[in-house]
DNA sequence: AATGAATGAGTTTTCATTCAT
DNA sequence: GATGAATGAAAACTCATTCAT
C-alpha cells in the first residue's frame, strides 16, 4: 500500500477530516482515532503527520482562515470600487465553501478553542483584522472615518452573528439572505444622515 | 462538619464553578475536579448533586439561560412603549452579569456544545425564539411585518456576533458602546425608506 | 475498600514494587502497570500519587538514597575515632538492606539513568560528595591531605565497583567480603610509605 | 543510488551512532530512528541490517567488548613480564577509545542491560573472566595464589568503580590518573606482608 | 453531608516492525 | 540497497465515576 508522495494527500485528507470530526462530535468529543478513522488511515499516521492532536487542530484552523482568505482575496482582485470591494468581503465570507454546516462547526468550535489557546487565538485574531482593516479602507471612501468604524465593527459583527446563528438552526444555510441581510445593513447606514 | 441545607449552597457555588472553570481551561478541557476544587468541594460531591459531568454541565447552562431571560423580563415590565421594550430586550443582553469575561466565554462553549448535544439544543432554541419574539412584537407595532422580521434577525445576529467579538478582544467588554451600536443599528433600520 | 490515610501507605508500597520490578524487569522495560500491580493497586492511582512515571522512579531513587544515608548516619553516630569512621561509611554502603539483589539492581539503574536525567545526577552527586567527604574528613586524622584524597578516591570506586560487580555476578551477595576487602585496602594503603 | 559492497560501512556506522545516541539518551529511551537518523539511514535499513533493535544493541555491545579486548591483547602481546602484563591489562581498560564519555555511558548501559538480558550477561561474563584471569596468572607469579586472588578481585572492582565514577562526574575523564590509582592499588597491596 | 481512595475505560502517544516501491 | 509509508500493539496518562467510611 505504501506509496510515495503521500504525505500532502494524506495532511489533507486528515484536515478534512477533522473537520467532519468536529461537526460530527463536537470539538470537546473529537479523538485522534475518529479523526484517523474517517480519513481512512492509522491514529499512528495522524500522529506522525502532525506530532499531535494540538497541532492537528491548529492545522485545521489555519486552513480553514486561509481558505476564508483566499475567498476574500479573489473577490477583492475583481472588484473595482469601494462598494464593490465591500461586497467582496461580504460575499467571500459567506462563500460556498465556508457556508455549510461541516466548515460552520468547525469554525465556531475554533474561536471557542481560541478562548484558552493562545496560538488559536494569534490565528483568530490575524484574521479579524484582516478582515476589518479591509471593510474600513473600502467604508472610509465612502464616508467619515468615524462613521465607517462604526460600520465596520457593525458589520464584522452581524458577519459572526449570522454564522453563529446559522450554525445552530442547522437548517440548510442559505448564504444569499445572509449576503443580503448584511450588505442591507452595510449600504443602509452609509445612507443614513449622521447621527 | 457536614451541616444541613448545604444542598441550594452548593449547587449555586458548583455552577459558579463551572463556568470559572469553562472560561479559564476551555470547554473541552475542564475536569470534575476542576470545578470541584474551584467550588471548594471534592469531585465526589459535585457528582453527588448533579449526578454526572453533563448534568451539571447543563444545569450551569439553564443558570445562565434564565439569568439573562431574568435581565430581559425586569426591563420588559418597565417598557411601556415598543421602543422601550426593543431597548430592553438589547439591554437585557448586554446587562452587566452577561458581558463580562468569564460568562461570555461560558455563554460561547454552550453554544458549540449545542451543536453536538440535543438537550443544549433545546435549551437555547427556546432562549433564541423567546429574544426574537420579543423584538418581533414590539418592531411589528413600528413597521411592516416583513421589515419587523428583517429587523429582528438582524438584532439577534448583531447581538451575538458582538458577544463572541468581545470575547475574543478579551479587552474589557464595553456594554454600552454595544448597546448603542445595537440600537442604532435597529432605530436606523426603522427609519430608512422601505427597499 | 478504600480507608482513610492510605496515600504514605501506597507511597511506601509502590517504592518498593518500582524496586523490585526494575530489578525484575530492567529499567528499560518497567512500566507502570508492572510497579502497580506489584504494589496490588491499579496503575492510574500510581499515576495519581506520584504524577507520573519519571516522578515515581526519582522518588524511588531518592528513597533508596536516604535509606543509604541513615544507615551510614547510623553507625557514624557510634564511632568514636577515624578508624571507625571509616568502618562505619564502609559498612553503611554494604548494610544488609543495601546489598540485595533488588536494590543493587535498582542502585544500578540510576546511576545510569543518572547520565540522562538531571535530576537523578544530582541526586546522586549529593550522595557522591557526601560520602567522599565523609571518607576524606577521617582519613586526613590519618595521614596526609593529598594521601587521604587519593585513598578516598581509591575506596569511593572500590564501593561502587563491587556493587557492580555482584550485582553482574548474582550470586548471594556477600556483604562481609566485600567490607573486608575495601578496609583492606583501606588501612593496607595507609600502612605504605609515601610513594 | 544503492551501492555495492554498503553492508560493512552501514554496519559500523550503525553501531557508532547506537554507542552516541545511547550517551545521548539513555539506554531506557533511543530509539531505532534515533540511532538511524545518527547514522544518516531510515530505520528500516538499520532493522534491515540487524533484524531488530535488540540485536542491533546487541552487536554493539559485542564491539565493544572486543575492542576492549584488542586494547589489552595488544599490550599483552609486547609485555615481557608479570608487572608489565598487570600493566598491559590496566592500561588496556583506560586506553583512549574506552575511557571517552560516550562508550563510557554505552559500556554502563551494557552493565545494566546484562542483568536482565541473558545473552548481554553472557557476553560481559567471558569478558570479565577473561579480564581476571588475565590479572590472576600475572599475580600468581608474583605472590601466594590467595593473596593473588584477592589483588585481582580489588583491580577489577577497582577498575570499574572508576569507570562508573567518571562517567558520573562528567568531567573530562582522565585515563592517566585512573591508571595511576589502579597500579598504586595493585604493587601497593602486592608489597604489603601478608595479613 | 462529604471525602479521599480507587478503578477502569478511554485517549494520546510512541515505536518497532513490515512492506511496496 | 534503501526509503518513506503505514500499522498495531503497548505504554503513559487522564478522568468520570463509585464507594467505604
Amino acid at each position: 500500500m505504501p506509496k510515495l508522495g503521500m504525505e500532502p494527500i494524506r495532511r489533507k485528507a486528515l484536515i478534512a477530516a477533522a473537520i467532519d470530526a468536529i461537526h460530527a462530535r463536537g470539538m470537546a468529543h473529537v479523538t485522534m482515532g475518529d479523526i484517523a478513522s474517517r480519513a481512512g488511515v492509522s491514529a499512528g499516521l495522524a500522529h506522525h503527520y502532525f506530532g499531535g492532536k494540538e497541532q492537528l487542530l491548529l492545522a485545521t484552523m489555519r486552513h480553514l482562515l486561509s481558505e476564508l482568505g483566499g475567498e476574500i482575496q479573489t473577490r477583492l482582485a475583481e472588484a473595482k470600487n469601494p462598494e464593490n470591494r465591500i461586497r467582496a468581503v461580504v460575499r467571500g465570507n459567506f462563500a460556498a465553501g465556508q457556508f455549510c454546516p461541516t466548515v460552520i462547526s468547525a469554525w465556531l468550535a475554533f474561536y471557542v478553542a481560541a478562548q484558552n489557546d493562545a496560538e488559536a487565538r494569534r490565528l483568530l485574531r490575524v484574521y479579524a483584522r484582516r478582515l476589518e482593516s479591509n471593510l474600513l479602507h473600502a467604508l472610509r471612501e465612502l464616508t467619515s472615518d468615524d462613521k465607517a468604524a462604526q460600520i465596520a465593527e457593525m458589520a464584522a459583527a452581524l458577519i459572526d452573528g449570522l454564522w453563529i446563528r446559522r450554525s445552530l438552526s442547522r437548517q440548510s444555510a442559505d448564504p444569499d439572505s445572509a449576503i443580503e441581510l448584511v450588505e442591507g445593513a452595510i449600504f443602509g447606514a452609509l445612507s443614513l444622515p449622521d447621527a
